[in-house]
DNA sequence: TTTAGCACTCTTTATCCCCGAGTGCTAACT
DNA sequence: AGTTAGCACTCGGGGATAAAGAGTGCTAAA
């Protein structure tokens, strides 16, 4: 069977309809909206073709019609209205984003609650590493005779510290003979093969340097497993409970609790993708087959990317969602492109 | 009136019963469960006065009674038996800890996933910072022209440190002038004391070393700020749902939301005490007065605590939950105390 | 002071029934 | 061949009513 254009019109219709008032739409109702005049009959007609072609669903027999996963994928591939977010509000996330995101820890957690407060769905927001990183330099610095900052310096740029302390006193000299043995032997390396040097070095070295290497690499690769993982962010869940397809308390709470202790199986957009929807049975996970994800990237610099993330159910504002997220995603990689590059040089997305 | 033994073990055997079933409780099964034996219509009398006391409240006229917000707190006070968490469950969290709490970064964090994962309620973890901590010391890295590493020491012994990127290229030798400026003039300071101060300096420094210095104290002062508010960590939300109390979703969605963002507001214990206990009214906040709150602290060392609460019903098992905590927050000082205290004293709160 | 008895209250649950929205089909119309 | 009008049918929602059950408060007797 064909789909013509009135039946696309139709979709169109009701989706946008449901979307908005999360009840089915009649034939009647379609028909009125309709620019060419048509009767409900006519609609009815059209109304089984889109069930029969799996367009459309029925909850019963009685009732109007609904889109399945398949429809709302028609409708974000062809019939939505691409929309733009309006001059407004992106002012209102400019300045919160100028405002919020000026710190250096954690920016991860603050970027979702960023995004999370300017989207009525829950909202996610995850590092993404696209490679493993290793350390490229160690800085020892003397405190006391106890105790010893180290510094890290890590492959993707980030810069690690944190104060040791030691059992045994120590020379403020065996620094200098520490510090260059970890940059010469345990630069570039993985958390495995660390841990597998220093095995080796136990008898070439004094028994407090020892100690203090041991300390460092130590610190060190739990810094890279602490790095490898990768941070989540959620956010806004009590959203939820405000959207009526979540009205079932189950239904609530199941996707509520994989948001935050699952969170490492939420989407991330596929290859370099900037941006991802997924419908209903799309997504892998189970706890997500009754909702769908919008996931855009955006880039930090050092070979990192980060994702921000929205849930919501089937039924949800593709267009408005899908615009907010990119515009997010966008300034987002402005703002860390610009913070970080070393020339001054101004939009470089325009 | 005189609130006897018998009163006592009749509002002891109805707390009981309430906290575990959430269903009021009728004179007749009171009377049956009472160590001496009498008749229900003794126990309705008794409940009578227990009522016109205060202790507790009937939901309509038929129905049983339930405990009062007063009821409560006499039961907390005086009646609940003092539960011991029980070995397995303690070697089970002991396990965790260990696992969990090795790394450096967002103890926050983690430290309230893992309480949250051992309870049954949600739970929120923050820092109580006594004193407004300042920069007790500042290092330099030259990393190459453009980029240093700024490490920053503060006064509760924690280390900061990030990559600064310059506009303007630097010899690695500015970093040795700039370097004692910091050390002389930003120490000890508040962020107003650090911004005033600069303004100061403008012209007794050469324009490239001044760029540096004030990129670093723009830094220390963002790390101050950033140090200076309390981070929190609310976890475990979807539990709410799955509490009668909590059916009701516009309460549900009232109490997440409140907790996720008013966190600020959450309770933390008053004064040094332990641990403390805040049932329905008592508590502060709008959106907990029908909810009772949990909360013990726990002493990280460097004049911060630590405090990790749980949120639930008015019903809450207060006597479980109180114990979990304070076995929580009694080996969380044991661990911190462990870790960062020099000499390898054991054992410092048997 | 305790207990048995009893009327009364109030919630909960089930059942029935009606209403309306919406469909699917057929037959007529263009 | 597509469109429309007409109509019987289905199904869920909402309200009313009724019965059941739990628990109380009070009275009067032990």
């Amino acid at each position: 069977m064909e789909l013509t254009t009135r039946k696309k019109e139709i979709l169109k219709i009701l989706v946008d309809s449901y979307i908005a008032t999360a009840e089915p739409l009649g034939s009647k109702a379609i028909a009125e909206r309709m620019a060419e005049k048509v009767s409900s009959a006519t609609v009815r007609n059209e109304l089984a073709d889109l069930s029969e072609m799996g367009y459309l669903e029925q909850p019963h027999t009685s009732a109007g019609r609904i889109p399945s996963a398949k429809g709302y994928r028609l409708y974000v591939n062809e019939l939505m209205e691409r929309k733009d977010i309006d001059g407004e509000e992106a002012d209102a996330i400019r300045a919160t984003m100028q405002r919020e995101l000026r710190g250096t820890d954690q920016l991860i957690a603050r970027t979702g609650q960023m995004v999370s407060s300017f989207m009525d769905y829950p909202t996610y927001a995850v590092t993404d590493h696209r490679e493993v990183a290793t350390v490229r330099r160690f800085e020892l610095l003397y405190v006391d005779a106890l105790s010893v900052i180290s510094v890290v310096m890590l492959s993707d740029s980030r810069v690690k510290s944190t104060l040791l302390h030691m059992e045994l006193p120590l020379q403020e000299e065996a620094l200098q003979s520490v510090s260059p043995l970890l940059n010469t032997h345990f630069t570039g390396l993985s958390q495995q093969q660390m841990h597998a040097k220093i095995m080796n070095l136990t008898d070439q070295v004094a028994p407090e340097s020892f100690l203090l290497l041991n300390r460092v690499v130590d610190y060190a690769a739990d810094l890279l497993e602490e790095t490898s993982q990768k941070q989540v962010y959620v956010g806004g869940a009590s959203q939820l409970l405000k959207i009526p397809e979540f009205r079932d308390l189950d239904k609530a709470h199941d996707l509520m609790h994989f948001m935050s202790d699952s969170s490492a199986q939420l989407p991330i957009p596929a290859g370099d993708a900037p941006m991802q929807i997924l419908i209903g049975p799309e997504n892998v996970s189970e706890a997500l087959k009754e909702s769908s994800v919008v996931v855009a990237s955006y880039d930090i610099g050092d070979g990192m990317r980060g994702l921000v993330g929205v849930v919501g159910p089937t039924r949800m504002d593709y267009a408005a969602v899908a615009a907010r997220l990119s515009f997010f995603a966008e300034s987002l990689t402005k703002m860390f492109g610009k913070a970080q590059q070393l020339p001054p040089k101004e939009e470089q997305t325009p």
